[in-house]
DNA sequence: TCCTCAATGTTGTAATTACAACAGAAATGT
DNA sequence: ACATTTCTGTTGTAATTACAACATTGAGGA
């Protein structure tokens, strides 16, 4: 566990909160890290979620399937970022979306029930939890609105252009890299696979983007 | 402002307080209560959003606009709800959505910083609110994750059907009432109106589904 | 080096959609 | 009650897409 201490403090969660005081949070949430590995699922659509699961390392696919046996990615989540936080906060609900583990990858668990009720002696420090998991699930609620943007363009040129350039615009460079590939990019854009790949193609040889495996370059202000 | 107090003490913002605490939390917060119009940009894309809009009373949309000048809308808003409530956790993050007033409704606006730092006399009414405000955005993401499953279906009939059926879970019963025109609708779920209207009527000559305006009644378990 | 397999690119075709144009229905104001 | 306007439904056509089938590329192992 403590060989994790310096991945766990550097995270948006535990923001504002000192190492020795760390310790005591860990404790006090019951925190325990568990491995995953590649395909593993991570949270099951279906279920009641009551944990709070923090990447330490590695990346996770959040996806459904539709009725129709289609995927679909909702977002792609790496280190620092939290699994289904949403989910935590309503215990009737039950999940809405799987969580599958790409490769290897860390998580740490803690309880939310004793992250999110006070005890005697660490008040401050739920205070500053609670706050930090208002801002993180922000910037996830930020990023769901940025995905629908991409998703709702009309048609598949449209969709790669708002999609790489708001990756652009994130990454503040005209020369990036991008998390997804191929097939993955089309199951977030929710557009067939080689239809896609040929827009690129298009879209490379109009001199628009310029592209290499996953490294990409935005040639025009969008 | 004391005339609606009964309409704030009912919202999900302000669970869990008491009658004589929300008149100091009110005056604490610097709420104050505002009218908006028909047409009216209660929050606009590219602003830097510092304060709370909670909806006492009317509808509001929250929209975006293509850079190819056609409206999506992400969600619609009621009473009880909160406007860009994402928006406001980081201060250096600008408005990617428009919030547009559907008719009259009543807004309440409280400063944000205040809500969120700590002050003597109400230490406790702080930590309650922060927490109802991640209870809320919490919901918020959930329907955010809906709204893209209702989009990624690949077909405008499958739309039509999970979005129907999901609405029909959330009503609990078959026959339920939209919230939206034959437009919005088409804004809502990205497809062309009439295209829309031509799939819902063969849906109803197939005996799937049954509607007269916005009441809808689903035939059939998805 | 060669082989194998997975990822990516290309092409043709059938299905689906957007769009425009218009018709009918319902709501609104006078 | 009538006129006007807004909303909804219908149809044909051009554009776009999904899908299948196959070609090419590239990485990793034998």
């Amino acid at each position: 566990m403590e060989k994790y201490y310096s991945k766990i403090k550097n995270s948006p969660l535990f923001c504002g909160i000192t190492d020795e005081e760390l310790e005591k949070m860990l404790k006090c949430f019951g925190g325990y890290v568990k491995k995953y590995e590649d395909g593993d699922m991570i949270i099951r659509q279906g279920e009641t979620i009551s944990k709070i699961y923090l990447i330490l390392d590695g990346e996770v696919n959040v996806e459904k399937e539709t009725y129709w046996g289609r995927r679909i990615i909702i977002q792609k989540l790496y280190a620092n970022n939290n699994i289904g936080l949403a989910l935590v906060a309503s215990k009737n609900i039950e999940a809405n979306i799987n969580a599958m583990c790409v490769g290897h990858a860390l998580i740490l668990i803690l309880n939310y029930e004793k992250c999110s009720t006070m005890c005697q002696n660490a008040c401050m420090h739920h205070s500053i939890l609670i706050r930090n998991l208002f801002k993180i699930l922000s910037k996830e609620n930020i990023e769901l609105i940025e995905k629908i943007e991409n998703i709702s363009q009309k048609t598949i040129r449209d969709k790669l252009l708002t999609y790489l350039s708001n990756e652009s615009q994130k990454h503040r460079t005209n020369i990036f890299e991008i998390p997804f590939n191929r097939q993955e990019l089309a199951d977030y854009l929710n557009i067939d696979r080689s239809a896609m790949s040929f827009e690129l193609s298009k879209l490379k040889s109009e001199g628009l983007i310029d592209y290499k495996k996953n490294k990409f370059a935005l040639k025009v202000e969008i």
